[in-house]
RNA sequence: GGGAGUUUAGCUCAGUUGGUUUAGAGCAUCUGCCUUACAAGCAGAGGGUCGGCGGUUCGACCCCGUCAACUCCCACCA
């Protein structure tokens, strides 16, 4: 059969992903084999793939993969997320290009639109991540509208109400005066605005009664609009300035209310005139001094930002405009005596731009306190493991810090808040109207089934994605069902740690909870993917690369080596496509492997083996077997970077530079058959090392090395065995004499197909035996002998503690020669120096133990052993 | 403002209870090679007073203190 020169991704990886799945290894169902599983963080529905979902996803995978073929019933699943506010975002937007707005819509009709949209447009990133080789149980695919998981949502928030764990609360939340809602925090933009900061005086209640003078206090604002609104001056309990003012009152200017001066220690001296308007209404800090100090709350402004009834002047202006015109009058009446340009960050409304205004309003909360005790205690008590472990101090202070969950979105995308209005204004919670109406008349509501209307608003996204561990099981829905009691609680969970406190934090509490069991056992946390500047992948900078692109032009195994060669647990990766060419030349490298190996196929004989083969064998096995209970360790830390190197160096370096390079014969010569089957099962092996990070190329190899009718995807680990140590150490010896030896040849210029003579002074002749063949052909040598002593016209030089002399046709250097040697003892007497230093010293002797004292003097015999041996090639260099 | 983390070769990072040859890898660099698997390759090499200073110790990249630089998280200084 005749191989492609170069690997070509493209041909094979539609058709493995195809093989896999009509063979359904990525279906799991429960059996008696034990459980591994993983459940996908849902992407956005909306999403599309990026570097992030390649890398999370891409962790995800090696560790379902390596599980599925150590026998465990591995079981991935995957799924969408509806997220309500980016979603209906896009929706809207569809809508406004089609000419139709939001407003002019039922809820119902707009429903209709947006599954007409999520049918259509969601779910693409769940095939493009077929294109990475995902191992995903398709059949499972969860998506967070779904009937069973909607109404799950639904009965989880009437068991946390009945708990009264949820309550309804007024609380200041981002007001969008143009979209009439609450917007969360993640859809607000700061953004630096110029600004002016306004000193306003405020005459103080009979202040100055000594002096006959009016006196004033002086604070500075952004906001003169809302001076109506406030309930009290602040100032620093220890800002003398203001000392003879404590307990004071002052009066609102233009309308004369009466406000009291409290300290707090909040107030910060040194801002403006170290004196705070306190407008409880209208920001959140003052709301905070508000209640902390028991202040009236005075809302001046309507839904859309105009001033209200409350304001009592400028009723019914916009807010800016309200701004200027009271500027103006508080000029004119001699109450502004300063005004000053001042630039600080403004809150913008990520849809309409509008500037968002804190606002008291009736929402939706979670009580936290309690769900957040248990999922604390978890983490900290390593029932659930963090990687990397830095991140249980990151949790640990927001969950002792924790507040109240605001779950209400005025958005219609979502799971519906269940609560139930009657005419008066009672409210119930409910799952549906005829239960809802139940109890309406059970408190003596007058309202008819008619009258009564469920709340308009819908849930937080996140207050559905904290069921996701146990829901796609249908843990809640259906408790206790085989498939809950089989594959949960979870084995990892591969997030970022940007959503520690949106997501995994509250899947902790919903686990104990809902479950009574924690969700998963451990967090694996990412890293963020960053361009090679540092900087953050982002739409904005596009500076994100075209990963389909990508994965066109390298491979998918190409792309996933990329993305993994760089990223240890926890730290931020710098992606390059530097690291994609690696991932491509070393399935070149590979391809090129099975195709010298494939050509031997044609002259095999049995009987042949040579020592030398022989002790390839005997040695790659080992080293085989070395690194395979290296990389096990690795991967059971969660090192998969590490691993993943570990791997690719052992093919590339031990197994195609060095074992190869031993076993291979000569041009046109036979190869032993033994030799050939052993190759081929070492290949096998290193293949199935490597599959879960690059499962591809692997299952190609797997199969191209020969007939097979099992699949690498699923073919079990080997037992671990144990390895030879005096094998390893014999092998490092002779690569350590090869490499030795080359370096000779290239620093005296001895051209590559030059053959040398090869002249060895050894205490370990035996050594040598199995080895010889395997070094004269390594250093293109055309003899070997053994001497004892220095051989003539000969360049020397020490590996170890044995001495090698060349004999070549070209006249020898000794100038380069000597000062190789030179530099050889320097470093050498050096190094003796510092250990005769330590053996020389008493306290050294007494308190070392006696392995580290043994060791020190070994390095000692073995460097003044050394430094004689070159000595003495000095001496025969003259 | 509070908290956490990082600082080791040009770049990205390892370095596991302080002692395993006066620190390792990959990439990049340099030198020599179109050697019958691979030039997207082969062979070899160079490159670091482990951020600064001080301390503990017989011994510090590792422990302690301090200073500096950078990063992240939390917190809407009006």
């Amino acid at each position: 059969m005749e191989m492609t020169k170069n690997f070509e991704p493209q041909a094979i990886e539609n058709k493995w992903y195809q093989h896999w799945l009509d063979k359904q290894y990525f279906k799991s169902v429960p059996d008696d084999r034990e459980p591994y599983t993983i459940v996908m963080p849902p992407p956005n529905v909306t999403g599309v793939l990026h570097m992030g979902h390649c890398l999370n996803n891409s962790i995800q995978d090696i560790l379902i993969r390596r599980a599925r073929m150590q026998g465990k019933n591995a079981c991935w699943v995957p799924g969408t997320d509806h997220a309500s506010i980016a979603t209906e975002a896009k929706v809207v937007g569809m809508l406004r290009e089609r000419g139709i707005t939001k407003s002019s819509l039922t809820r119902d009709e707009f429903l209709g639109y947006a599954w007409e949209w999520k049918e259509k447009y969601g779910g693409i990133i769940l095939q493009q991540l077929k294109k990475l080789g995902f191992s995903l149980d398709w059949d499972r695919t969860a998506f967070t509208m779904d009937k069973d998981y909607y109404n799950s949502v639904i009965k989880v928030f009437i068991e946390l109400y009945k708990k009264g764990i949820i309550y309804r609360g007024k609380r200041m939340i981002n007001w969008d005066v143009k979209a009439l809602t609450a917007l969360s925090d993640e859809e607000v933009i700061r953004k630096e605005t110029k600004q002016q900061l306004f000193h306003l005086q405020y005459k103080i209640e009979d202040g100055g009664q000594e002096t006959g003078a009016e006196e004033y206090i002086v604070i500075a604002t952004v906001r003169p609009e809302t001076i109506m609104g406030d309930s009290a001056i602040a100032v620093h309990p220890n800002d003398t300035r203001y000392t003879h003012l404590h307990g004071k009152f002052a009066l609102v200017p233009l309308i004369n209310r009466r406000i009291p001066i409290i300290t707090d220690e909040y107030v910060t001296m040194e801002f403006g005139t170290g004196a705070l308007k306190v407008t409880p209404a209208h920001d959140l800090n003052d709301n905070m001094l508000g209640q902390k100090h028991g202040l009236e709350v005075i809302d001046i402004f309507n839904d859309n930002g105009t001033l209200n009834n409350d304001a009592q002047i400028y009723v019914g202006l916009d807010r800016f405009e309200a701004r200027k015109k009271i500027v103006v009058e508080l000029e004119e009446k001699g109450y502004l005596v300063k005004k000053e340009d001042y630039t600080s960050e403004v809150g913008y409304s990520e849809r309409t731009n509008a500037v968002v205004e804190p606002r008291l309003s009736l929402q939706w909360w979670v009580s936290m306190k309690e769900l957040a005790t248990p999922a604390l205690k978890l983490v900290m008590e390593e029932e659930i493991k963090f990687y990397p472990p830095k991140f249980r101090n990151l949790y640990r202070h927001w969950m002792e810090n924790i507040k109240d969950w605001c779950i209400s979105r005025q958005l219609w995308w979502g799971q519906r808040i269940p609560a139930w209005y009657d005419a008066e204004g009672n409210y119930v919670v409910a799952e549906t109207r005829e239960d809802a109406f139940q109890q309406f008349k059970n408190i003596n509501s007058t309202s008819t089934i008619e009258d009564i209307h469920q709340d308009e608003d819908c849930l937080d996204t996140w207050f559905s994605s904290w069921l996701w561990p146990f829901e796609v099981f249908k843990g809640y829905s259906d408790p206790g069902n085989k498939e809950i009691k089989y594959y949960y609680p979870t084995d990892t969970l591969v997030t970022a740690p940007e959503i520690i406190f949106f997501w995994v934090a509250r899947m902790i509490m919903a686990g104990v909870e809902f479950m009574e069991v924690k969700p998963f056992q451990s967090v694996y946390f990412t890293g963020i993917v960053r361009d090679k500047q540092g900087r953050k992948m982002s739409k904005s900078l596009g500076n994100s690369p075209d990963l389909l692109g990508l994965i066109d032009q390298y491979g998918a195994d190409a792309t996933r080596f990329g993305i993994m060669i760089a990223s240890p647990a926890g730290n931020d990766i710098l992606f390059e496509e530097a690291a994609l060419e690696q991932g491509r030349n070393f399935n070149n490298k590979m391809w090129n492997a099975v195709k010298l190996i494939k050509a031997w196929e044609g002259r095999l004989e049995t009987g042949n083996q040579q020592h030398a083969e022989s002790f390839a064998v005997m040695w790659f096995e080992n080293r085989l077997n070395e690194v395979k209970a290296e990389v096990d360790s690795m991967m059971n830390q969660f090192r998969l970077s590490e691993a993943l190197k570990t791997i690719y160096s052992l093919i590339w370096d031990d197994f195609c530079s060095w074992y190869l390079e031993w076993v291979k014969p000569g041009f046109e010569q036979p190869v032993d058959e033994g030799v050939y089957k052993k190759t081929i099962a070492f290949f096998a092996e290193l293949m199935h090392l490597l599959h879960p990070f690059m499962p591809f190329i692997t299952e190609e190899i797997y199969h191209l090395l020969q007939e097979r009718s099992d699949d690498l995807c699923v073919k079990l680990s080997a037992k671990n065995l144990s390895t030879d140590a005096e094998i390893l150490k014999k092998g490092a010896t002779l690569k350590d004499i090869i490499t030795g030896l080359r370096d000779v040849r290239n620093k005296q210029q001895i051209k590559p197909k030059e053959t040398i003579e090869l002249f060895i002074d050894t205490a370990n002749k035996e050594t040598y035996s199995a080895i010889e063949n395997i070094l004269t052909k390594q250093v293109n040598a055309g003899s070997f002998t053994f001497t004892i002593e220095p051989v003539a016209g000969t360049i020397s030089c020490v590996i170890g503690k044995d001495k090698f002399y060349i004999k070549t046709g070209q006249p020898i250097n000794t100038g380069n020669q000597k000062n190789e040697l030179l530099k050889e003892l320097d470093h050498l007497k050096g190094f003796l120096i510092s250990v005769e230093k330590k053996l020389g010293n008493e306290k050294f002797v007494s308190n070392a133990k006696p392995e580290v004292l043994a060791l020190e003097q070994k390095k000692r015999s073995d460097a003044e052993t050394k430094i004689k041996v070159i000595e003495e090639s000095l001496v025969s260099l003259g």
